[in-house]
DNA sequence: GCGACAG
DNA sequence: ATCTTGTCGC
């Protein structure tokens, strides 16, 4: 099935619900596994301009052994505004186009977005990973509807929380970085949440963001100040393909 | 009083 | 997301 980006919440809910429904083979990440990311970031003067039509940057980037074998910058135009349960509408194509641009396919891709703890049961990082055909797990600083579901307290710090919808487990609250905030790791596209809370604790080093995360999150914003003539481009950082903002 | 439903 | 204010740690 190809798997597209609806232009309007009608057609994307009816999506959602569809991907909600399949079953895609299960991923469990190997011994040392390419693990990719996407970020996306919007002009910081979108006021002036229409919601739904602002400069946005998405970046992605692959890596292995702890090492970036593979970045992709891209610069467009958002075709909406963001609204609970649609984030796809606002961010899905452009973070697509940016995984898609990636030369070293990632084995597992992580997403700042939500994937099964959705209305209705398909977030973004669940409904890229389809698009793609790629697995996916949710990275999020909080639930979407999830709540907790673990015993006792909420005390993260002796342990990943279950977080729930209706029963069923989606999501885990963990804490990735002593004395910070946890972060929730995200069943998403051929992800469980057992999986999800591996790769995430797999990957963890000595920040609370992924890696992998945080330096998709650096290009994409990087290229936005490139962009806006505020500041210079790094070397090694590659230059936006698509849409150049002027 | 405001927000409490990803980004 | 982005913005802003405040606090903590290196």
């Amino acid at each position: 099935m190809r798997v597209p980006w609806p232009s309007d919440a009608a057609a994307l809910e009816a999506l959602q619900r569809r991907l909600a429904g399949m079953a895609p083979p299960p991923y469990w990440p190997g011994p040392a596994p390419r693990v990719g990311a996407g970020f996306v970031c919007f002009a910081e003067d979108a006021g002036a301009l229409a919601a739904g039509a602002e400069p946005a940057w998405a970046a992605a980037a692959t890596f292995e052994g702890g090492r970036r074998v593979a970045a992709a910058v891209i610069a467009g135009t958002t075709a909406a505004g963001y609204a609970p349960g649609l984030l796809a509408l606002r961010a899905g194509p452009l973070l697509a186009r940016a995984v898609a641009g990636l030369a070293v396919r990632p084995d597992v891709l992580l997403v700042d977005a939500t994937g099964r703890d959705h209305p209705r049961r398909a977030g973004l990082a669940l409904h890229l990973g389809a698009a793609l055909d790629l697995p996916t797990v949710g990275v999020t600083d909080r639930p979407l509807v999830a709540v907790d579901a673990g015993p006792g307290g909420d005390d993260t710090a002796r342990g990943p929380r279950p977080l729930a919808l209706d029963g069923e487990v989606v999501a885990y609250l963990v804490r990735t970085r002593a004395g910070a905030r946890p972060l929730v790791a995200h069943a998403a596209w051929r992800t469980d949440p057992a999986t999800a809370l591996a790769v995430v604790q797999a990957i963890a080093g000595a920040a609370r963001t992924p890696a992998p995360l945080r330096e998709a999150r650096r290009l994409a914003r990087t290229a936005r100040a490139v962009a806006a003539d505020r500041a210079p481009r790094p070397a090694g950082d590659p230059a936006p393909s698509g849409w150049i903002p002027s």
